[in-house]
DNA sequence: CTGAAAGCGCTAACAA
DNA sequence: TTGTTAGCGCTTTCAG
């Protein structure tokens, strides 16, 4: 007589919340009810129907967790972006954002939910492990190798779903999808000495594995054509950004008369601070961007740059994904840029 | 004698992926384990140290999915983005992806992970409750009211943990964050009349809520200065949007000469599909954006526009959200938008 | 301080 | 076709 009688306020006391609840509303036992409402099993019409109109009319929802939890499927893609080479590098950088949002709808147009996890691998060692085992994904997609390429090669060896996003080095073992980002920087050189520069800076951070080989593809180019080039170290940390690039800018002043910069979030910092300090491009310098962000086609001159194709990525990481997920252990793809010429260079 | 001599040989033999496994070989209790690790209950050091180091060793990830059900906590905040009033519109919108990364910088700071759930409300009536009821997350915030108000408030008369990106309408009953639209409309529009413009066109699609506002503030202004104003439909799909405004603009041709834009996206095109027609911005038409994203300083002429902080109001969806997850009803925040001049109006 | 035991809510054999 | 039962792997009383 304690409180079987006080009836809580706060609880409809018709709230449905278990398969059981239902089972016992349904005069049937639970595992009928299970069936019933998976669909697949076979059920007598008449009983699934009751079920159905029952779950209804009381707004049941299964409990995904107990599901999930018990057919050791999740359903669930973890997206895991790492900020390692610069900590102050939010999430919000344009092209992996872009990239993810395309990734999104890929996974989801096949029925996947989205853990996403931002990383921070200085503060946290065993990032990568402790997603994969924590029983709460499916696979992993990995965007942006930061630098932390061996961490991933350590898990590539006993975990076959993961596919990274970022740039593949011969006879490595994680599957990657990316760009060539080594010819890509080959054709921004190209670019900028056939389009008559004769002395030349690279812009962006070759701490980060992309922009390394994009910027070794463009050395490479210069040697044989015997025009230098220089390296001016950026971050993408976006508010210290356009004083870095701004600096740089005013340090080379009259020596450099074309810039490769590693995005064109870069090369559109540098279009506006040479356009305040009066330098016309392309004619005085010419710059040449890498990703083809919708922006590269607004600007004044507009951007010529590198093209990435996000779309294509996107299907593929995730089609890689699936296949792994099936227990095919795919191989990385590597896609060709293609300079998109435009008025810059 | 069956097969418990069989070494199979897919598996290591001394792999432990359970709480169990590792208290077998502690010689622990499973519940020992489980508090030795969880680190807050009250454990003999020695048998903890112990405890950890095992697990050390054997590389020991407890399993999310399982403590999650028991706990009946998720850690998980879910983010959905409906696409309702335009299924083309991808979740790869500029702003939404700028909101959300903000979104994932502040709740990962706090420990929460994050479910990224796209949602095509005219594929999926139930959506949010589906969401809701799913037992994955312990609370969501909804990015964008698309055209589902009404669902959403429905949502919210029985669950607290939910906040919303979007506009604020009076007594609603659902808690919003969002920018004062009406106002940033207003604003616009005063812009451009002060600026000169006596005949003004809205670019966007009045069909979802938040830029229905922005348009009928600026109507309102337009009407007490007796300037006419005409709204132009358009479609945030990316890839119909440059075509819609090319077709807006051949129409408008010398009649108009001030256009408020919805959005900076829908701006910079305009801005741009001017420049290839030859009409001078500000001179022979102006123009004025919305939200104030990295692009409008990039512009020529730069963009002025309305701003909305993003970064301000990721950390108040995030806020308000904790907020509700611990039992508080909390207000709505409406954000004052500031105009930012620069040179297209 | 530690062990035993009872579930979180659901699914999947196995029986009936 | 349906009910029963035994867990998925973890946490948390309740005893000891």
């Amino acid at each position: 007589m304690a409180d079987s009688d006080v009836q809580p306020l706060t609880d409809k006391p018709d709230r449905v919340r278990t398969i059981t609840d239902l089972a016992k509303i349904a005069g049937v036992s639970p595992g009928t009810v299970s069936r019933a409402l998976s669909g697949n099993s076979l059920v007598n019409t008449k009983t699934r129907k009751k079920i159905e109109s029952i779950a209804r009319e009381h707004g049941f929802r299964p409990n995904q967790m107990a599901s999930k939890l018990r057919r050791q499927k999740t359903g669930v893609i973890g997206v895991a972006i790492p900020l390692g080479h610069d900590v102050r590098q939010q999430i919000s950088d344009t092209f992996f954002m872009t990239l993810l949002g395309h990734l999104a709808d890929e996974l989801t147009e096949r029925g996947f939910d989205i853990m996403l996890r931002r990383v921070i691998p200085a503060q946290d060692e065993d990032w990568l492990d402790r997603f994969i085992g924590s029983g709460l994904i499916d696979g992993v997609i990995v965007i942006g190798q930061s630098d932390q390429f061996e961490r991933i090669e350590d898990a590539a060896d006993g975990y076959l779903p993961m596919v990274v996003w970022g740039n593949h080095q011969e006879g490595q073992r994680h599957c990657v999808v990316g760009t060539d980002n080594r010819l890509g920087g080959k054709l921004a050189a190209e670019k900028l000495i056939t389009a008559g520069a004769r002395n030349l800076a690279f812009m962006g951070d070759t701490q980060a594995l992309e922009f390394a080989a994009r910027f070794n593809g463009a050395k490479e180019v210069s040697e044989k054509m015997d025009v230098p080039i220089r390296a001016l170290a950026t971050h993408l940390s976006p508010d210290r950004t356009a004083d870095e690039i701004a600096q740089h800018l005013r340090e080379i002043d009259g020596q450099v008369d074309g810039i490769f910069a590693a995005t064109d979030t870069i090369a559109v910092t540098c279009l506006k601070e040479l356009r305040d300090r009066g330098i016309a491009v392309p004619t005085q310098l010419k710059i040449v961007g890498f990703d083809d962000l919708p922006i590269a086609g607004q600007t004044v001159p507009p951007l010529t740059t590198v093209r990435q194709d996000i779309t294509a990525g996107a299907k593929c990481l995730a089609d890689l994904l699936l296949r792994r997920l099936n227990g095919e252990d795919t191989e990385s793809l590597v896609m060709p840029p293609h300079v998109i010429a435009r008025g810059s260079a």
